[in-house]
DNA sequence: GTGATACGGAACGGTTCAGTTGCGGAACTA
DNA sequence: TAGTTCCGCAACTGAACCGTTCCGTATCAC
């Protein structure tokens, strides 16, 4: 039993094999990629581990070789998910806003972001190395490049240092979400651009609150 | 087979039956309150109709005698579910959404409209149906509460109307279904009160955007 | 070569769940 | 009272899925 500690890397470790055939790297990858593929299609819950062996054109064995089941499987297969991270840099806060918005609603054909973040939302809070993973490959890299163009605009001068960044920065991926989520529709660019126009650049361009004279009552 | 066309309504139907002991409309309440309750404690995935059953003290029979299955039964839950609709009229719109945090951080017992929203979510692309009843019973609701106490606060003149109202409406409940969906944190009222002074207020209270005379490129 | 191991594929037992049926008893109509 | 239907409860069938174990074949170390 070479398992390792935290993680399930086992593939190619050179382990203590004395003879016999190799594990195939390329059935790493293939598994990989159809449980992303098939977790955005269906959903954490629905996903099967028969399903994902078929769709890779593999063996059940083949996945049970490796993983102890469809969580680390699906956990790895995030943690091997490498996004976008490099955070764009126009020259103005607008524009790196919507060169974001072009990257979110491009299709490349590779599983959607958002569509894994949709597919595991359910399973996510009953499973804390589930949401481990989704936490640093899917939430952190997208508030990392976000905080980044922030920090830009601030020191450009463009707008005055955000109060709350953590919370300004959440906005998109959280109106992201409820859209696919809740009203089930496209995130199409003129979604995006309302988002930066209408609540984005507004907020930040305001500058801190202004705290009118309204009495607090 | 009396089954109505469009919802489930079969109970104290005053039907065609001749003779017998008729439906207990006691039960109808009870397996509809534990399935909300169920649904927003394990989420509509990993519901059974066992478990609902067992949960309102009934036998499955009383369910299916009722519904055609676990789907139409959560449906019929949600469309017998009444939430908060009045809303709050303090004077003053920071008044007024503060109440509105109050309600939504307020642990009542019953089967928080939050959870339940947490617990669809996942099942809600794959069933119109249910998509359908949770748009008419969770987001609408919320949606023309908070839209009144918008209008309320330009009909004051406190604020001036506000250009993209769907979007900011939907700010709140997208910002609660983040928060327990993705970062797995409760709903306490200082949570809220920070979208309220960070966020809602600031973009309101800002009027239309100054749109500066940044370029755009 | 020879033995060991991975591969896709198929089969198997065990578990969970959906939906149905039968039981004894209760509640209703006629 | 007689007949009908609901009630909780339990047992049952069939389907889906998990995890394991074979098979025949392919690929590696020695």
């Amino acid at each position: 039993m070479t398992i390792s500690g935290g993680r399930a890397e086992r593939t190619v470790e050179g382990g203590d094999r004395h003879g016999g055939r190799h594990l195939d790297a390329s059935r790493d990858a293939a598994l990989r990629d159809a449980a992303l593929r098939l977790l955005a299609q269906i959903g954490y819950d629905r996903l099967t581990v028969d399903a994902i062996a078929t769709s890779a054109g593999a063996g059940k064995a083949t996945i049970y070789r490796r993983w102890s089941g469809k969580a680390e499987l699906v956990v790895d297969a995030l943690l091997s998910h490498k996004p976008h991270l490099e955070a764009p840099d126009t020259g103005s806060l607008r524009g790196d806003l919507r060169e974001l918005a072009l990257r979110a609603s491009a299709h490349t054909g590779e599983p959607l972001d958002s569509s894994v973040m949709v597919g595991l939302a359910s399973a996510l809070p009953r499973d804390p190395d589930l949401r481990a993973a989704f936490e640093e490959r899917l939430v952190e890299p997208h508030r990392r490049v976000l905080a980044t163009v922030f920090e830009r605009a601030v020191a450009r001068g463009e707008i005055a240092p955000v109060a709350n960044v953590d919370l300004v920065v959440s906005l998109i991926p959280a109106l992201v979400l409820y859209r696919l989520l809740v009203q089930t529709q496209e995130i199409d660019p003129a979604f995006i651009q309302s988002i930066i126009e209408g609540v984005i650049l507004p907020l930040v361009l305001a500058g801190p609150v202004s705290l009118q004279s309204t009495p607090t009552h």
